[in-house]
DNA sequence: TAGATTGTTAATCGATTAACAATC
DNA sequence: TAGATTGTTAATCGATTAACAATC
């Protein structure tokens, strides 16, 4: 798009979208900044200015309308789209996210797993077989695959993610626990989950 | 302490972190803040602000030692103590963060488990078995549990809080994909994963 | 001692908040 | 029209980067 969006921005987007649900599911019509202010405990200045990143979603005088900055937000999340995705790694966290459902309402369709591991290979999550990691390139290419999943340790990730990059895989949600060096083309999203923890630790520890 | 550190150089501490814990075990024994900025890429300004913080922990025309520096960062984060946690959901995601087994490498300990669930009540996670809801308050405070960790659909999750402030929980994790308004004396750290999933989302759409 | 590299102050950059004119 | 509230510019605040004197 014209100027980059900062990425302070975009991780509050899905934060606004998932009051704009609620109020939306609640009957609410209209809503002000100061309003959704008060509710978010945000200030009212950062929420204009948010939304003004990308055009004028409100009208002076009267506020937002919810349903209507429900949808642009969903636009701008990429959430009118489907986003076909495959999870590799089969163990505990994987299986969970295959299962998860509400990934599929918000447009994000599980495709299919995969794992090196022999035991687990031809178990089912969620009615899909898990697949060995040799079919892993072909798949991709052959089923549209936008997003993959990394739920496998740490030591296995950065060979995964290289196979990935040479496929045209456009994101990867890595949750394993070390850093991707990719080609700026492809994304990556990232959930340390123990660094999260070490945070939660450190504050407790004030 | 002192000064508020920021919740920018704590989020930063965990990566760290992981680097030194890697430099320790491949056996490397000095870093300066240069050789860092390379591997992690970031200013090896940032870096020594960020450890200045805490203190001095290098010396001049040598840089830091790394053994030294990783003990001192996992002190900062509460790595030298125990925190006994236990999950409050059973469903596929809590049952995974149970099964987890590096979390005990760091020193925290996954002491129980609970779901209002009948069917799940009585089946077991890695030894544990789960409990009723009706048991919460009491098991916390029998058992010195620091952390809970929040695995439940939000319609819950606002209520168990309230239920775990009244005991003596000290921090919650939450995976619930709501916001928790709990004083401030209770640390909370969100986990999000559909919010994390919809800013790669956006990243793809660009 | 000379060289290296920290600790720390100062400069810059970016993000947040405040203010207000535009306008519904 | 008067009141409300946005869109947007200007001011502030905080975080990052640069620079360099201190010192090992």
């Amino acid at each position: 798009m014209e100027k980059e969006i900062s990425q302070a921005v975009i991780s509050r987007l899905p934060r606004y979208f998932r009051y704009l649900e609620e109020l939306r599911l609640s009957g609410v019509e209209r809503i002000s900044s100061q309003e959704l202010s008060k509710l978010m405990k945000v200030t009212a200045s950062q929420i204009r200015q948010d939304f003004n990143n990308f055009g004028g979603f409100g009208q002076q005088g009267y506020g937002y309308n919810v349903e209507f900055l429900y949808q642009e937000i969903a636009k701008i999340l990429g959430l009118d789209r489907k986003h076909n995705f495959i999870i590799i790694g089969a163990g505990n966290l994987g299986r969970a996210l295959g299962n998860y459902l509400n990934f599929e309402r918000r447009g994000f369709l599980f495709k299919g797993m995969f794992d090196q591991n022999p035991d687990l290979i031809g178990t089912t999550v969620r009615g899909t077989t898990v697949m060995p990691m040799e079919e892993l390139e072909d798949f991709i290419r052959n089923n549209d695959i936008e997003i993959a999943v990394l739920t496998i340790p740490k030591t296995g990730a950065v060979s995964v993610a290289d196979r990935l990059a040479s496929c045209n895989i456009r994101g990867i949600w890595n949750f394993a626990h070390v850093d991707l060096n990719l080609p700026g083309t492809i994304q990556v999203e990232n959930v340390h989950l123990s660094d999260s923890l070490m945070k939660l630790s450190y504050n407790l520890t004030e």
